[in-house]
DNA sequence: AAGTGGTCTAGACCACGGT
DNA sequence: CCGTGGTCTAGACCACTTG
């Protein structure tokens, strides 16, 4: 048990500075909990304690709270209260663009060549990637993306045909797949794995690289509500493309 | 300007699902975006011509808009209204945890070996990574953390003795450096760089690899504030380490 | 001046969990 | 049962942008 309520003074850590109110109550809690008054686990003021002490009303205060939760420094459940939440373990993100915009983005010219564009029947491993039956129709797409004429990324992708009837029919000089995909099919979610990897023989040709030449592997699934849309595997040479990442706290 | 409001029929969008209100309203909006029916900076119906044409408080119209605005699908500008937003580019996220919570949430044991742990004058390129001016003392660690006794990761840390002066007087193999220095500095920002590299001798020795061996290498400054506290230069063998990600859409 | 989003209030009803 | 969070309402005042 042991369930300690803090005893809470929040009122003397509310800021003067002219800020919304509900912003301010957000402030003064995340001071306590970072300057260790409140620890993990333990019991906040309900929303209707905070009422009577900061002389706020109640909307004001869940919308703090509701915000604090959402960004991961407290734990609410019903009819319980809410309470601290563990330690962030310091979760930072990196942000994977699409590859056409990012270039387009430093003000550089994306080109892209087209090596194979096919049906096919789907072996034990793609079919696994596709969650689909061995066997069954797939199809394939294998595309090399430039950088002002250099290469940067070799996509290899495998897409469901029954979730994208059209795919083989499309100019991908024009769209990226993934582009494409998006617009004919409601990608609901994704899963990441990034790897550093030795190319073989036939990436290392299309990429213009050599053999020892490290790379970046991003092999990528992404669903449509229960169902797999795609599995990507996105080589980039390791001299021309880094992934860049940030976080933020207390915002 | 030609800066045309959606004529709505969002009514029709709603629905009938039981789910609170702001949810429905903010699936009924993800709806027609996902649909083409609302384009990218099109205008969105005013708060006031949603409370009219569903027939729901003002209150939950906005909190279903703000809530959308945060998740990236609409731009709000006071004074003048709400648009739809460029389309996503599917920034996705991955994760970076704390490498010993890492291996502990596998079951896995953790420890690490201090090779190195100083003080020392920065060169030109530490101070800069730094924020600080050359020759000027810093601290410096070198760990390799294991699990199950095997290296995974080679972890050489740069620290600002102005923000951590205790910083060479503790025990690592109880508390990762991190986690020092997340108690000691509240840290705010962070800024990461991920890429393919090959190690050099040293650190093969040091993480037991061939120099063929592909490493990721995650390069990090973490802020406190406006002052650098800390950059470090995490080095993983490719066989044995691979970041996880994931994100989704359409909550 | 009119319309927009941004915030705030004082009430209300509900579903849930622990007693 | 009571206290908790979860939602919702009808009003209100404000700051901001535009005509």
């Amino acid at each position: 048990m042991a369930e300690q309520t803090a005893i809470s003074q929040l009122s003397a850590a509310i800021s003067e500075r002219p800020a919304p109110i509900y912003q301010r109550v957000k402030q003064a809690i995340i001071r306590q909990i970072r300057e260790g008054i409140w620890l993990a686990n333990q019991r906040v003021p309900s929303e209707s304690e905070l009422v009577k002490e900061l002389g706020v009303s109640r909307m004001t205060i869940n919308r703090a709270l509701r915000e604090l939760t959402s960004e991961g420094f407290l734990v609410r459940m019903q009819g319980v209260g809410t309470f601290v939440a563990e330690v962030k373990g310091y979760t930072a993100m990196l942000e994977v663009h699409n590859i056409a915009d990012e270039i387009a983005q430093r003000g550089h010219h994306h080109s892209c060549k087209i090596l194979l564009l096919k049906e096919s029947r789907a072996d034990l491993e793609q079919a696994a990637m596709l969650g689909i039956s061995s066997g069954q129709p797939l199809y394939r797409s294998l595309l090399v993306h430039y950088e002002n004429d250099l290469p940067v990324q070799l996509e290899d992708r495998l897409v469901n045909p029954q979730l994208a009837p059209d795919y083989l029919n499309q100019d991908y000089l024009q769209q990226t797949p993934y582009t494409y995909l998006m617009r004919v099919a409601p990608l609901t979610a994704g899963e990441h794995i990034v790897e550093a990897v030795l190319p073989d023989a036939q990436q290392c040709r299309h990429l213009a690289i050599y053999p020892e030449e490290p790379c970046l592997l991003i092999r990528r699934q992404t669903w449509s509500d229960s169902n797999i849309v795609t599995y990507a595997r996105l080589l980039y040479p390791g001299s021309r493309y880094k992934l860049l990442g940030h976080f933020k706290n207390y915002g």
